[in-house]
DNA sequence: ATACATGCAAATCATTTGCGCAGTC
DNA sequence: GACTGCGCAAATGATTTGCATGTAT
């Protein structure tokens, strides 16, 4: 590991990440960083992103989209997807710790963590659907 | 929905996927297919994932890979990646209903599936580090 | 005869990388 | 002064698409 330097740009990536909901592509940290830093570049945002995941800070996220989405919240935690919107959730509920162990000596494999994507209709949409 | 004709070459890529425990990728398929159709064009390849896709007759899954796999067992069920030779393998559990409508309740969403990843470390690169 | 299917090549889109300069330690 | 961060532009790699031709119905 190289020792890093301060870094506003990539200080105020971090703070972006931290501080919403919605998990974000490159492409939506680029645009909310050009009003204050009107110069930077998508590539600079790329490396600092990857940076930020390769110093445990963020996590990388895919969902089943050609695009990468990073997440800022740390804890462990489920999402919900809605197919309708593609809006994505966090779900907060206990990690279920029972079935990586019923699945570890399934396979006889060691299971260090595991995912969990739900996906359906959110609240909103439902709504929409019943009005029209 | 367009009529589909006839396609040896897109029964085949379905025969492929039928067949494989892998989790291919299309530079896999279109590997595969060479042999057999020496003239065979990457962009068809993609073309005929997609149209079975489409037809429901394969799954599309990404792993937090920039590269798309597909999927032809059909049934229900969970998937183990080794985060050390990348291996993808399937676990046949009864899916969790329980807990689709446990979440379904907490969101007042409509949860219509569910997919879940173990990751660790399969059996034989646990042998691989035992003797190393 | 009418489209779908295919090969081929160019285009697209997200992401990465090389380079030269600027700012930090 | 050495090294990291940055903007810029070119490169890369996976996937898509337009076009002309072939082929199933």
């Amino acid at each position: 590991m190289a020792k890093r330097k301060k870094s506003d740009l990539r200080d105020r990536i971090l703070e972006l990440l931290k501080n919403t909901e919605v998990h974000p592509t490159a492409a939506w940290v680029f645009d909310r960083l050009r009003t204050e830093f009107p110069r930077v570049a998508v590539g600079t945002v790329y490396r600092n992103l990857n940076i930020l995941v390769s110093e445990g800070l963020i996590k990388n996220i895919s969902f089943n989209e050609p695009i990468e989405r990073y997440d800022g919240n740390l804890s462990e935690h489920y999402h919900f997807i809605c197919e309708e919107c593609g809006s994505i959730r966090d779900i907060n509920v206990p990690p279920l710790k029972t079935l990586e162990n019923r699945i570890e000596k399934l396979l006889d494999a060691d299971v260090t963590h595991h995912r969990i994507d739900f996906y359906g209709v959110c609240p909103t949409c439902k709504k929409k659907r019943k009005q029209s």
